[in-house]
DNA sequence: ACCATAGGAGACGTTACTTCA
DNA sequence: GGTGAAGTAACGTCTCCTATG
């Protein structure tokens, strides 16, 4: 077992796309506050100001460290600390889209070629194989300790992201290369996102429940008082259809009185159904959410942007 | 100031491996 | 022991942003 489920923590947001969320975490970020998550979103507690004081982003000029050679990776398991040094070369070269890698080409056209490239060499390294067993084995992939992923997950709920120094430190810290940190991040990223929009779409779907049983209910309303303006009677006799009376003039809710001979006006539904030559229509207004059920405001903004 | 280019970083989709029922 | 599903580490690619010339 890896990470609980809880500690995904499902007050996560969902970011949409064209905008990184590292150039603006909080701009295009949805944020949903789950009460089944039993700690805060990782997200909502982010702390960057602290978290960038205690680690500034370094000059990117100064991370540029060229990938000259990995030989010195051969032979070492993956979890073994690696040195300073291992670790500031594997800084430079953090990038998937690093120059290594989009010359790589794609992984099955490495395999058909041998893959002899520094990804191998790599892959060979966190395992601590030698080449000819690599040659075999494509991909091995290492199971993180409970201590280590409990410690990423820490470092998650601080901040989603990391810059090369908190990249440097962490993966000093768990004994790990930067790069495995790096992936570990962008797939605990990916994994917040797919929770926040299963969340989002059950929320969605819920919503859609209430309006289709709401439209259920006005039609079925409609319809009671299309037939007893059929039935004049009857008409004269019904109770109002809710406590609360509307002056159709003015549209002011008044207080209910007795029954009295002229219809009483639901707030609930529009009474221009009945009126067949009503001129000025007026929207109706009613809340599809269930008074339990908390308005994302965020979620409704980002659908508005959206359309 | 504007533009082209290179490189870094994150998002996203996918693959491959591990674990477990 | 075999197997399928789920979880996840690792990877490839795309896009965006920034620095640089």
């Amino acid at each position: 077992m890896m990470v609980e489920k809880e500690d995904l923590g499902l007050s996560l947001s969902l970011s949409f796309p064209e905008k990184r969320a590292v150039s603006n975490p909080s701009s295009n970020v949805l944020h949903l506050n789950l009460s089944s998550s039993p700690s805060p979103s990782p997200f909502s507690i982010i702390n960057r100001s602290s978290w960038t004081d205690a680690f500034p982003s370094s000059d990117r000029s100064s991370e540029t460290c060229r990938v000259e050679t990995r030989s010195f990776l051969k032979g070492i398991d993956v979890n073994c600390l690696p040195t300073a040094g291992d670790a500031e070369e594997e800084a430079g070269v953090s990038s998937p889209n690093s120059t290594i890698s989009s010359v790589s080409g794609k992984r099955s056209e490495r395999e058909a070629t041998g893959g002899s490239d520094d990804h191998d060499i790599e892959r060979a390294s966190s395992r601590g194989i030698s080449d000819e067993e690599d040659a075999e084995n494509s991909r091995k992939k290492l199971r993180l300790s409970k201590d280590q992923s409990a410690i990423l997950e820490e470092s998650f709920k601080e901040h989603n992201t990391l810059n090369p120094k908190q990249k440097m430190a962490l993966a000093k810290r768990l004994g790990l290369r930067p790069r495995q940190v790096e992936v570990w991040f962008q797939n605990r990223r990916a994994r917040t996102k797919l929770k926040q929009t299963e969340v989002d779409c059950e929320f969605l779907k819920r919503c859609c429940e209430n309006l289709t049983e709401e439209n259920r209910r006005l039609q079925k309303e409609v319809q009671e008082l299309r037939a007893l303006k059929l039935s004049p009677q009857l008409y004269m006799q019904m109770t109002p259809p809710t406590t609360l009376t509307m002056c159709p003039s003015c549209e002011r809710v008044a207080v209910p009185s007795a029954p009295s001979s002229a219809p009483q006006l639901s707030t609930a539904v529009d009474p221009r159904p009945l009126q067949m030559g009503s001129a000025q229509p007026r929207p109706i207004t009613f809340n599809p959410w269930p008074a339990s059920t908390p308005i994302p405001h965020r979620l409704f903004d980002a659908l508005q942007s959206r359309s």
